[in-house]
DNA sequence: GCATATAGTTAAGCCCGCTTAACTAAAAAG
DNA sequence: CTTTTTAGTTAAGCGGGCTTAACTATATGC
C-alpha cells in the first residue's frame, strides 16, 4: 500500500516535471511566433485528429462554437489553416492544417521536445532499453485503463 | 542511430500523453474554479518556489511587473496569496500561497494527477519496480543534463 | 412537405490580461 | 548626501477571447 502511494508520487514527480518544462518551452515558442495560446491549442487540437469539425473542436476546447468559429477565422486568415465543405454534409466544415500550419506545430512539437531528446542523448543502450521497457508497461496499462472507462 | 531515434519518439509519445491530459484536466479544474489560466500559472509558480518576489514572478512567466503586480492583486483579493515585506529589502515582496490558496492548487495538482495515479494503480509490484527503475535512470539523466547546462 | 433540429457564422458587448508610462519608496553607489 | 538603480504600484488604453443572441443554410423526422 506504501509502495503505491510512493510510486505514484514519483510518477506525479516525473509528470509535474514534463507538464512544467512542456508548457514553459510551448509558451515560450508560441509568444515568440505571435501567436496566442488558445489558437496554440485549437491548433494541437485539429493536429491530432487530422481534420474535424467546428463543434468538434469547441467541445474539446470547451468554449462555445461561436468562439471556435472565430478563432478558426483568424487562424484561417493567418494561412494555418483551411475551411473545407464536409462532403457528406454542407452544413458542416473540415478544418485542417495548411502546411504552414503543420510546419508550425511540428516547430512548436519540436521545441517542446527537445528537453526530452537530450535526455535521450545522454542515456546509454542498456539504460534506453530499460526505459523503453518502462514506457511499454505504461502504454499497456493506458490502454487497459481506457477500456475500464469504457464500461 | 535509429535505435536513438526511435526510442526519442517513444519518448516524446509519452510526454505527449501526459502534457496532454493532464493541460486538459487542469484547464477544466481552473475553469470550474472560476479562474484564469494565467492566474493558475501564477499560484502554481509561486507553489513551486514557496515565496517569491513580484520580480522573479514575472520573470518567469515573462510579462512585465506591472501585469504580475495586478494579477497578484487580484489573488490576494480573492484570498489565495498574501504579499508579505521581505524584511531585508522593504522596496521588495514576499509572495505566498494561504491555506485557501494551497487547498486550490493541490485539488489542481490532485485532479491532474488522477490519470497518473489510475496508471500506477492498475500495475503489479513488479511491473511498478521497473517502471520505477526507468524513472531514476531519467532523473539521474535529467541532473547530468542540468550540469551540462551550466557549462 | 412542413416542422424541427443541427452546423456554422456574425455582431454586440463584456471582461481580462497585458503593455506603456508615470510615480513612490527604498537601497546602493559615488 | 546626492544620484542612480531597483522593486513595486497605479492608471490609461489596447486587443483578444469569450458569451449571448439573432441569423442562414442544410439535414432529419413525422
Amino acid at each position: 500500500m506504501t509502495e503505491l502511494v510512493q510510486f505514484s508520487q514519483s510518477l506525479r514527480q516525473w509528470m509535474d516535471t514534463f507538464v512544467h518544462r512542456s508548457m514553459r518551452d510551448s509558451a515560450r515558442f508560441v509568444k515568440a511566433s505571435g501567436f496566442s495560446m488558445p489558437q496554440f491549442f485549437l491548433l494541437m487540437q485539429v493536429h491530432r485528429r487530422e481534420h474535424c469539425g467546428i463543434s468538434d473542436l469547441s467541445e474539446n476546447l470547451e468554449i462555445t462554437t461561436a468562439a471556435t468559429s472565430q478563432l478558426v477565422d483568424k487562424l484561417v486568415q493567418a494561412g494555418l489553416l483551411v475551411r473545407a465543405e464536409d462532403p457528406h454534409d454542407r452544413r458542416a466544415k473540415q478544418v485542417s492544417l495548411t502546411p504552414a500550419g503543420e510546419a508550425f506545430i511540428e516547430n512548436a512539437i519540436a521545441e517542446r521536445s527537445r528537453w526530452v531528446d537530450d535526455l535521450a542523448a545522454v542515456l546509454n543502450t542498456d539504460e534506453h532499453q530499460k526505459v523503453a521497457e518502462a514506457l511499454e508497461i505504461l502504454t499497456e496499462a493506458a490502454s487497459r485503463l481506457e477500456v475500464a472507462e469504457r464500461l
